[in-house]
DNA sequence: CATACCGCTTACGTTAAGGTAACTGCTTAC
DNA sequence: GTAAGCAGTTACCTTAACGTAAGCGGTATG
C-alpha cells in the first residue's frame, strides 16, 4: 500500500533528522567544541583556554562557557582561596561527546586531505 | 624540561582543534545534515526535500543546496526531459559522513532523553 | 605606589544566518 | 483559459553570532 509505505518513509525520516538538529543545536558555532577540546587537554583556567584557542576573544568564551554551563558539559568552580582562583572542568556527561568529537576529528582529516589534495 | 611538555601539549590539542573546526564548518548550521539525511532517505526533488523538512523555506533550501553541491556532499543531475525534471543525490564522498551523523544522532537521542528526564 | 596579571564585563559595531511574502517561467490538468 | 504544480528567485527584514577595544575590581610584584 503506497500511502502506508510514503507515511512509514516520512515519519522514518522525520526520526533520523530531530536528534540529529538537538544534538546540533548543542554543539555547532565556531567555538563550542574547540572549548571542549581544549578542557579535556587539561586547560583549566580562564586565561590558558584563552590563550590554548586562536582568535577566540574573552567575550566570546564567557558567553560560550556560560552556555556550556546551563548544558552541564562543563563546571565552573569557584576555590575560595587568597588569590580566588576559578577552574573549568568537563563533566562526565560531556564525555559522553567524546565519540562524536573524534568522528568530527576523523571526517575533518581526511576532508583536509581531500581539500588540498584538489 | 617543562617548556617542552607544555609546547607538546599546546600543539597536540591545536592538532586535535583544528579538524574539528573544519568538520563543523562543513557540517554546522541548522539545515545540511536534514537536507543530507532526507536525501538519503529516497528524497530526490526539490519539494519532496523541502516538504520533508519541517519548516525549511524554499529560499533556505535552495542556498543550502548550492552549498552542499559546493562542497561535494550532493549533486544535481538535470535530466532533459518534457517536464525537465531535476533531482538531488547523494555523492559517495558524502557518505564519508554517515558515522558522524550516526554519532550525532546517538547522542541527540540521549540528550533528548536526559533534557525530558529532568 | 606604579605595573601587571586574572577573570571577566561593557559598549559598540559588523557579518552572516535565517525568515516572510510575493512572484517568475515553465508544464500539465481540468 | 484558469488553476495548480514544479523549481526555484527576489526584495526585504530580523535575529543571533561574532568581533574590537577599552575598562574594572581584585591581587601580587618590584
Amino acid at each position: 500500500m503506497i500511502l502506508t509505505e510514503g507515511k512509514t518513509k516520512h515519519i522514518e525520516c522525520l526520526e533520523q533528522m530531530l536528534p540529529i538538529r538537538d544534538a546540533l543545536d548543542v554543539i555547532s558555532g565556531k567555538w563550542k567544541m574547540l572549548i571542549l577540546t581544549s578542557i579535556m587537554h587539561g586547560n583549566r583556567r580562564f586565561k590558558e583556554i584563552e590563550t590554548s584557542i586562536p582568535k577566540i576573544n574573552p567575550k566570546v568564551l564567557s558567553k560560550e562557557l556560560k552556555d556550556m554551563e546551563e548544558h552541564q558539559l562543563i563546571k565552573r568552580v569557584v576555590h575560595d582561596e587568597y588569590p580566588v582562583l576559578i577552574e573549568y572542568i568537563a563533566t562526565d556527561y560531556s564525555r559522553t561527546l567524546k565519540s562524536v568529537m573524534m568522528e568530527l576529528h576523523a571526517w575533518g582529516v581526511n576532508h583536509r586531505k581531500k581539500i588540498l589534495g584538489q
